[in-house]
DNA sequence: GATGCGCTTTAAATGC
DNA sequence: GCATTTAAAGCGCATC
């Protein structure tokens, strides 16, 4: 009297257990992360840019590169009212 | 000479502008319930509480009905240490 | 019979009506937002560079300069083994 | 010769190698997670219902006793149309 | 002014 | 590959 997976309730608390010990680990590192945020603020750096550098560090700049260029020609085609008619 | 679509900037302005709009409709929409919760405050409510009450009937139509019953058999499966030799 | 303000139901549940009823305004602008969104990519523009855009257009100019003088000035201290040494 | 902040690069770097470095390690933990559900999976247990046991065995712990009374007066405020008319 | 909480938004994962 | 769903990040407010 089960469905297909109802009986193994061993195994499914040692993996719902493991799981929740891997998260707690990961719950730790994140308040260890928050802490080094405090102490750079606290030497006088923006975090919002701090924030930012480490974003940007994560990608290759191959793809850096080419983001900043469509954003800046996307920029451009947003900001001039007909880029064309426009002409001289 | 050009990108895929470096030269709709007609087009990206107006979607731009679009996003624009909706975007400050909705910021409005979020003063109007900001006010609300000020109102609710002054008539004496406690706010705290009354962000989970809408947060829960927010949630009882869906879930509590779909897989309940897995639901209900993980859990149960989980909680006891071990229903086999539990037994008699 | 009750706590401070367990008697005013109907005004409660007027809040909440109300409340609920923004918070679905919101949500069908938002999936208009999304719509828009989605007809961008299908027009060929790169979504994350539009975002941008449009939260770059948010900001007043003098923010965003000093914003990007500031990352170019972290970016540079972050690369550079040793500014000071590098002399010349 | 320069801004509040521009010259500790050191100690910038040190910042974002530090910061770089939690990351890795919370990357490696999430990644060991996912393996845990893909091994789950392999099993015949259903994901999704999983998720919501792990979810809300975090959640009974915290709120289910702080402010249930308040919640439930509201939440019966709410639902009743006419608090006062419950007569009997 | 700093801290904590909640919401919004963004990126990623999974299933179709 | 697309489209939904889910987890994470960033942001802003409200509080103390």
């Amino acid at each position: 009297m089960s469905g297909p997976e109802g009986i193994q309730g061993d195994q499914l608390r040692t993996i719902v257990e493991r799981i929740e010990h891997v998260e707690e680990e990961i719950r730790d590192l994140s308040e260890a992360k928050k802490e080094i945020f405090l102490e750079a603020k606290g030497a006088g750096f923006d975090l919002k840019v701090l924030r930012e550098v480490v974003r940007l560090r994560k990608q290759d700049p191959e793809d850096r590169d080419e983001h900043a260029t469509l954003l800046e020609l996307y920029m451009d085609a947003v900001r001039a009212p007909s880029p064309k008619a426009k002409a001289a």
